[in-house]
DNA sequence: TACCCGGAAGCGGC
DNA sequence: CGCCGCTTCCGGGT
């Protein structure tokens, strides 16, 4: 079993609100479960299990949760049902029918339905095979909860428990980091950027099979099915906290951070763990700050704090990760006050309209969602260095790392692995490395730019098909020597990496730093490649562009113009203007239904991978632009 | 010693 | 089954 690297030594006494979310990040680890304390709060007459509950106790319950967590008060009238219905209802479905308090709601329910699951099935089995498919747990709509984020990252490695994941994943979306947009706009074709809907905003379907749902006895039936079975079992053997309390590190550590972590979200996985899982993923329980102002158990408290704090507004989400850096334990005095996510703004260039969300999901996402952080309350993690030229550095690499196993609950990530992970970014120009400055990186791409990288993956498809076109009508003409495929290859590299971002100009034309910076950089590797150097040597290193005299360097238009241009230009034959037209050309004619001036529907995605494999392909066609990207790269 | 690099293999999700 | 985005491990360089 993995143990949580993270120092468990308490920074002293940090204000009460700080340690609902902030400590929890930095000692996930903490030892108790957070669910004896929520059960132990719960009214007595309340079974642990919502599903067991009758009508009567789900008034009780929803009581309690009022006042418990301070919520307006519900309208009893439309919670006349029972238990198990109650945990039918989407998060949706609960917003709707008390506003401002449904995500509290549904997140407790999650808690104590996942707890529940959890003892009535041999607890941490270590076989992947253990775990009852979350799939059949709650027969909700399948069209809900369009923005659920998708979780799987968090299951364990080793395949554990995949319902318990599953509802970490839920209560993850809870206290997501979520930048609110809808999850994927991506999908949402048509969907102006910046829109950033409420945590809850789901299908008006969704809402309706679920309530449907969840008035129905077969519904009730149905639902039970999955968790029934086991759930009458379990019931019986209830004392959670035994259980819980009993629990290795590793197990209350899976509990715990899940709901610290910014959850992931992924357009395409959306659907899919919706369908899957969707059905109302139990979350941890939380509680109430005012309910427990001791140390030791703080952390349920700074849970309860998360809880309140994010469920509703899910805007800090990453909160929880605040301030705390396992390694470094200067606690920032900043304290996970407001949320700001859901109107947060990207921007690694201010001006950057938002975009579709991955939501940390991807390593470059979840950097920048660090770095974006309105209240800076990751700068002792990582921050940004020039945030104009993408530049960054990371401040405490240790830290960073953990926070990103965490993530992706691979706990025992470090910033070697980490790295290697950020190297991976370098051939395709997402980040390049600052050379002499440690842990200093660049990125090459603004979140737009990143958020649309299927474009580009797109634009590069039809470059490649351009190229080899214009190849074949080539290769009839000219004896292609070694140098000159090499100097097309780059050249024709280059102009996609151009068209690439180009043909992004119409959501970030300000953004002409990263414009002419990625222009630069590949007329620069040009310059290398055919004067002969090698690429590293590179004189104009953008990585320190946040020099002045780079900077101007950067900005030189006529550098552009007289430079770039003409480098592109003079390789392959096609001005970059000409590429950029005819890709912007090919991308519309393959998707009609795109506007001319929006970017084509992403189809593809950056594939990492395969360029890597295709470096060591001996055929040198043009085909090979990841091969170009990679020596651009570097 | 820490950082940095990139190859190679593997994994989980899709 | 293949792809993607890493994760893990490693040998080597600075």
């Amino acid at each position: 079993m993995k143990l949580l690297p993270i120092p468990l030594s308490p920074l002293g006494a940090p204000p009460l609100s700080m340690w609902s979310s902030d400590f929890l990040w930095r000692y996930p680890a903490a030892p108790p479960s957070p669910l004896a304390e929520l059960k132990t709060q719960l009214p007595t007459q309340l079974s642990s299990d919502p599903r067991l509950w009758g009508r009567e106790e789900v008034v009780v319950f929803l009581r309690w949760t009022e006042r418990e967590f301070d919520l307006p008060k519900f309208e009893l009238d439309l919670f006349q049902m029972n238990g198990k219905a109650l945990c039918l209802l989407t998060k949706n479905d609960l917003a709707e029918r008390c506003p401002g308090a449904g995500d509290i709601i549904h997140n407790v329910l999650q808690l104590l339905i996942r707890d529940a699951q959890m003892l009535q099935r041999p607890f941490r089995s270590d076989l992947p095979s253990s775990p009852i498919t979350p799939t059949n747990r709650y027969p909700l709509s399948p069209h809900s909860h369009p923005p659920t984020p998708n979780w799987n990252s968090l299951v364990p490695p080793n395949g554990e428990n995949s319902f318990y994941a599953s509802h970490l994943q839920h209560f993850m979306t809870s206290n997501s980091v979520t930048l609110s947009p809808a999850p994927s706009i991506d999908s949402q074709a048509g969907s102006p950027p910046g829109q950033e809907p409420p945590a809850n905003i789901f299908s008006s379907n969704s809402t309706n099979d679920v309530a449907q749902a969840s008035t129905s006895d077969a519904s009730d039936a149905r639902s039970s099915s999955a968790s029934g079975a086991s759930a009458t079992a379990g019931n019986s053997s209830r004392s959670s906290s035994n259980h819980s309390d009993s629990e290795d590190e590793s197990a209350n550590f899976k509990h715990k951070i899940p709901k610290l972590l910014p959850p992931p979200i992924h357009h395409k996985s959306l659907s899919n763990s919706l369908q899957k899982h969707q059905q109302s993923p139990p979350v941890t329980p939380i509680f109430k700050e005012s309910s427990s102002s001791s140390t030791t158990p703080s952390h349920l408290t700074h849970q309860i704090g998360d809880f309140k704090q994010h469920s509703i507004f899910f805007n800090g989400a990453l909160d929880a990760v605040t301030n705390t850096s396992g390694s470094s334990s200067s606690a920032s005095p900043s304290t996970p006050t407001t949320p700001g996510y859901l109107s947060v703004k990207r921007e690694f260039f201010p001006d950057t309209p938002t975009e579709p969300n991955t939501n940390g999901r991807l390593l470059w996402d979840f950097l920048q969602q660090l770095l974006n952080d309105h209240q800076q309350r990751y700068s002792n993690y990582i921050a940004w260095k020039c945030r104009d030229t993408g530049v960054f550095k990371i401040v405490d690499p240790a830290g960073l790392a953990k926070l990103w196993g965490i993530q992706k609950n691979h706990l025992s990530m470090n910033y070697d692995k980490m790295s290697r992970a950020l190297r991976y970014y370098y051939r395709v120009n997402i980040l390049r490395k600052v050379q002499g400055e440690r842990h200093c990186y660049q990125f090459l791409r603004n979140p737009t730019e990143l958020k649309s990288i299927k474009n580009i993956s797109l634009l590069r498809q039809t470059m490649t098909n351009q190229q080899q076109q214009q190849q074949s009508t080539a290769t009839a003409s000219s004896t292609t020597s070694s140098s000159s495929a090499e100097a097309q290859n780059s050249a024709a590299a280059a102009a996609l990496q151009a068209s690439a971002l180009a043909s992004l100009l119409p959501q970030s034309t300000t953004n002409f730093h990263h414009l002419t910076a990625a222009l630069v950089q590949s007329s620069n590797n040009l310059k290398l490649q055919f004067s002969g150097r090698n690429a590293e040597d590179e004189p104009h290193d953008l990585s320190t562009s946040s020099s002045n005299q780079n900077e101007s360097f950067i900005k030189n238009e006529s550098f552009i113009k007289n430079e770039c241009y003409p480098l592109i230009h003079g390789a392959n034959g096609l001005t970059t203007i000409q590429l950029l037209r005819q890709s912007q050309e090919n991308s519309s004619s393959q998707s009609p239904s795109s506007s001319p001036t929006s970017l084509s529907p992403p189809i593809h995605h950056l594939s990492l991978h395969k360029e890597n494999q295709e470096q060591h392909q001996q055929q040198q066609h043009v085909e090979e632009m990841p091969t170009d990207l990679r020596k651009i790269n570097n």
